[in-house]
DNA sequence: GTCTATAGTAAGATAGAC
DNA sequence: GTCTATCTTACTATAGAC
């Protein structure tokens, strides 16, 4: 095994032992000594990967995000393919999609919509939402002014679904609600 | 002046130093030692009065949040003496009122919706601010399984808002956003 | 690149006098 | 109820060998 695929082994070791370690405590109270113990590394290399805990929850919230976006991408895609124009039926796509992977990656979505991250992650965050949100809002050709408050519920309504998805004990309630919010953003958007 | 108003008022600096510490620095960064040294008080006192720096912050979020609903609570009866009947119009009015406080007390709206509170108290925050629009929203006669979602989207619609509003420059700018999400508000729940 | 061992530090919390 | 002084604990972050 050479050295860089050893040290990219210890890198994904130290993400994977994070997502475990920030689920079950957040950020705050999880300890870097736990987060290492579970990787089967030592404090020395999550320091020289990462540079300390605060960057590597967001090198996890990186890697979880654009994930997400390139899931919904895909998904309208393909819903384009297919023959889809209408710009809302195509934002409601992405927005199933994202969702749909806030339930599957539920650990994830959890850590870090139910906040405590790092000092100034949650601005960090919600300005992520929003450039995308905002990106795909270009779909519903909204205007200046007006613009800005359909974005912003827009945004606020997929990532709170999102997250009250992802503590749902059942993939039906989960699903249903979904559903129900989709319709809802159907209609503030039409 | 007698003991128990001398006790009262230790409380009422501690809070309203606590209200700037924690509004400056978040709660994590914020020290005890700095609210105590501008409260005039002493760390002995604090914790006698609160049990600690969490409950300090849960006390002034119970402070802020009781007011917010007293406020908007008084704003919808005098809608309804003044005649307003209308269910949607009179959960148009708490929340207009809601949000005029939000900008009103800008430095606590800042400091309890931009997270990094104790641990917990975001689902706390979270789960407050639910009752609060479940309750208002029985006035829309919502009902059962589509009741969750639209309860979930107006909360998160609304307590966004004001969180946005808390952070604009000025108040023309706050007011054109109320007026703008409020008006989706009135088509989400029509 | 990885590890061990250690240092530094900062802050929340407590004890006990007044 | 209030204060001062102290504690203690836990953690991040670094230094330096391999």
């Amino acid at each position: 095994m050479s050295v860089s695929t050893r040290a990219a082994g210890t890198r994904t070791s130290l993400l994977a032992a994070a997502r475990g370690v920030f689920a079950e405590s957040g950020f705050a109270e999880a300890s870097i000594a736990e987060v290492v113990a579970r990787a089967g590394a030592s404090v020395g290399s999550l320091y020289h990967h990462f540079g300390g805990k605060a960057e590597l929850y967001l090198a996890l919230f990186e890697d979880y995000q654009s994930g997400q976006e390139a899931r919904a991408a895909t998904a309208v895609r393909e819903a384009r393919v297919a023959g889809e124009v209408d710009p809302l039926a195509l934002f409601l796509v992405g927005s199933r999609s994202y969702l749909d992977g806030c339930w599957q990656q539920r650990d994830l979505a959890r850590t870090f919509l139910a906040g405590g991250g790092p000092p100034g992650f949650e601005l960090l965050a919600r300005k992520r939402y929003r450039d995308w949100t905002r990106r795909n809002a270009l779909l519903l050709g909204a205007e200046s002014d007006w613009g800005d408050a359909l974005v912003l519920v827009l945004t606020t309504v997929i990532s709170e679904a999102g997250h009250e998805m992802a503590v749902c004990d059942h993939e039906d309630a989960a699903q249903r609600l979904a559903d129900n919010v989709l319709s809802l953003v159907e209609k503030i958007g039409s």
